[in-house]
DNA sequence: TTAAATTATTAAGCATACTTAAATTAAAAT
DNA sequence: ATTTTAATTTAAGTATGCTTAATAATTTAA
């Protein structure tokens, strides 16, 4: 029996609208492992708590109160990675997990004190974006997967998704990291894996892998 | 309906067992400030885990393992309590709970790397000495509470005791920290309150506070 | 546009960690 | 040694957040 707190359903409700600003419960009980039955449950209670607005069979939508909460939540683990990763010198795979705990066990003085130290970080280690105190963004530079760049066509990593720490690993090891230049050499149609240069290194990945790194548009 | 975890228990139960290493149920529902019906049948929890030894109606002793569990949280606490005052900059009377939370949410490898960070501090803000990772303490200067301090007697503050914020709050603000240097001017005796001297200046306290701040035995 | 498949909800049940009230045991006081 | 008091345990009950199974609504596809 799992126990996921009020805090990881507002996450995961935020980071997983869609354009209508609406989230089906199946995405929400597939992001956190658990019954689409718990998730019915849930969301009753977030909405009798202001959280979110449901009406049976319908999309879920996030109140204002729910978005800023949530929002908050997200500005908290990216506060934790960041340093996590640059004060306390842990490894770019390690950050997610330990933020994901740390993140509801802090005060919001602790958060606010940390964002200072760090001198008001804008992006965390895999180039997510930090609300500000005030829930807004940086501005986020236009990125697209390396899965579609052409062939010989050379482009810089700006963020790599976080959600998977052997993926993070992997990536680390073979030398990709934030503003890393990434040359690809050949793409193969039969899988969609490619060649890619790292630092004049040759490397094969799949297009799994590929489409988890982002980087910059032209 | 709190909910106190068994790590909390385990805590509670180390910091206060007494000369035969024994504790009542009492005391610890007491510290926790829950019903007693509820540390009986969480003792009976913690003996099938093999954390504790209970036989009803007699005292609790811990188990070796359950031993070596609650002196890792008392490090994970006073190692986040020493960071938390240093490297972030919270003030004394903030810093037990937030490590409070913090010490339940942290990974070995983390605590490991903010002791190496902070150089293998030995005693935490509020003068508690820090368990190593092998569970050894260093040694502790003898001490006693400031209440036997006779007049014109001057000592060196080297521990307090961190329960309560709001009297961490008022000795912060009176100039005592540790190291800090007190003379006993007067002593009366119909409400054992006292009069002190810190850095020159006078001031009026009472026997309750002084018996929560402790001095160098001669 | 109806049938099939998918998604969501309800219902019943479980473990955890508490509560209060009643019963039992131990300790303290006369 | 007996009574009184205090501490402890047991019993019954609650809220939370999950589970599986059954049912209902919606969506997709033939």
């Amino acid at each position: 029996m799992k126990n996921i707190s009020k805090e990881d359903y507002l996450s995961v409700i935020f980071k997983n609208l869609n354009y209508d600003g609406e989230i089906k419960p199946n995405i929400i009980a597939a992001k956190l492992s658990i019954s689409n039955a718990a998730v019915t449950d849930m969301l009753k209670k977030l909405a009798k708590d202001g959280f979110v607005v449901y009406k049976r069979y319908k999309g879920i939508q996030l109140t204002e109160e729910g978005e800023s909460y949530a929002r908050n939540m997200v500005r908290r683990h990216r506060i934790w990675e960041v340093f996590l990763n640059q004060v306390v010198g842990m490894p770019w795979d390690k950050v997610h997990d330990e933020a994901n705990r740390l993140e509801h066990s802090s005060s919001d003085d602790l958060i606010d004190r940390l964002e200072v130290m760090l001198d008001y970080p804008e992006y965390d280690p895999h180039g997510d974006p930090i609300p500000s105190k005030e829930g807004k963004l940086p501005k986020i530079k236009k990125h697209r997967p390396l899965s579609e760049l052409k062939e010989n066509e050379t482009s810089t990593v700006i963020r790599v998704n976080d959600f998977d720490e052997s993926f993070l690993k992997y990536i680390s090891k073979i030398g990709i990291k934030l503003k890393e230049k990434i040359t690809v050499k050949e793409r193969r149609t039969f899988d969609k894996s490619m060649e890619i240069l790292i630092n004049g290194k040759p490397w094969n990945i799949s297009n799994k892998l590929a489409q988890n790194i982002f980087v910059e548009m032209k």
